[in-house]
DNA sequence: ATTCTATTTTGTAATAATTACAATTTTGTA
DNA sequence: TACAAAATTGTAATTATTACAAAATAGAAT
């Protein structure tokens, strides 16, 4: 059972993190989770098997994560924040339509950079948005259909 | 005096948006200020000269003229919008430190995309986040002067 | 210039995301 | 097992944004 946690207990050790249940369940949602989630959806996942769960806790947890560069958060919506667990630099696209944010892979030489402008870089980010393979194939299937 | 104005009232007319005061000075004021300003920046600034002003009818200004694609507004800070006078293509670098939002004008070939990962595009943002230049130069001097 | 109507502006109230904070509980260590 | 530091919880406060209805205004028609 706690067997199912060892993966995420040494992502927390190494970081030198205190295990604790909420930490646990919402880097194993993460890891199960590439769809980019805020935390009101981690917070009503989680809430079912861990009824005592207090949002503030997935807002406290999804800090410190984030403070060790384990989960990254996106500010791609611009009303909140959806968070990812971060495993290779990628680039996301937002749907419009569905809202649904997608991984990117493309080939970005600024993906890496360290300065830009004289600045000194810790974080690139790569949005776009526009409208998504799926939502557009029902576009035309209305148009067609009728 | 309204001669101040003419540049904006051809943008507007050109895209046959009705022309008010408020439109017309918050497109000034972007076109003055490149510094990414929030709503209450915008707010507080106009407010000065145009008292009747209502924080509403700059949401709903800043709303039509990116509709419009006058303007765009970043989400770059995650907490509010920043809003920026449409004007070629560019990336941006936000300062953890100070908060100030830089232009960053470096190539990027996925800057005018169309497409990506199947998905249409219709906006693409480059988002950069750390410490600024001046920051950089301020923590230095504070680390050398004690 | 005057009238008229659609649209905009205004002010206030509502909503949604996030943060602050103090009491309670839990973790890691001794 | 006992203890102190740290985390969790629940609630209240804050901030950004949206909803909405009444008053004002822009632009077209006269
Ligand atoms: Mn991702
Ligand atoms: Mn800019
Ligand atoms: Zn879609
Ligand atoms: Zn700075």
């Amino acid at each position: 059972m706690i067997s199912m946690y060892k993966k995420y207990v040494k992502i927390l050790k190494d970081h030198a993190i205190i295990i604790t249940s909420p930490r646990l369940d919402i880097l194993k949602f993460l890891d199960e989770h590439h769809t980019h989630p805020d935390v009101e959806e981690i917070y009503t996942s989680l809430k079912k098997k861990h009824p005592s769960l207090s949002r503030t806790t997935v807002y406290n947890s999804l800090e410190i994560l984030k403070k060790n560069k384990i989960i990254q958060s996106l500010t791609i919506s611009g009303s909140e924040l959806r968070y990812d667990i971060k495993e290779g630099l990628h680039h996301h696209f937002l749907c419009k339509h569905c809202g649904r944010i997608f991984d990117i892979s493309i080939t970005c030489p600024n993906m890496n950079r360290t300065v830009a402008g004289g600045h000194h870089v810790e974080e690139v980010q790569g949005y776009f948005k526009g409208i998504c393979k799926k939502c557009q194939t029902k576009e035309k299937e209305r148009r067609n259909n009728g």
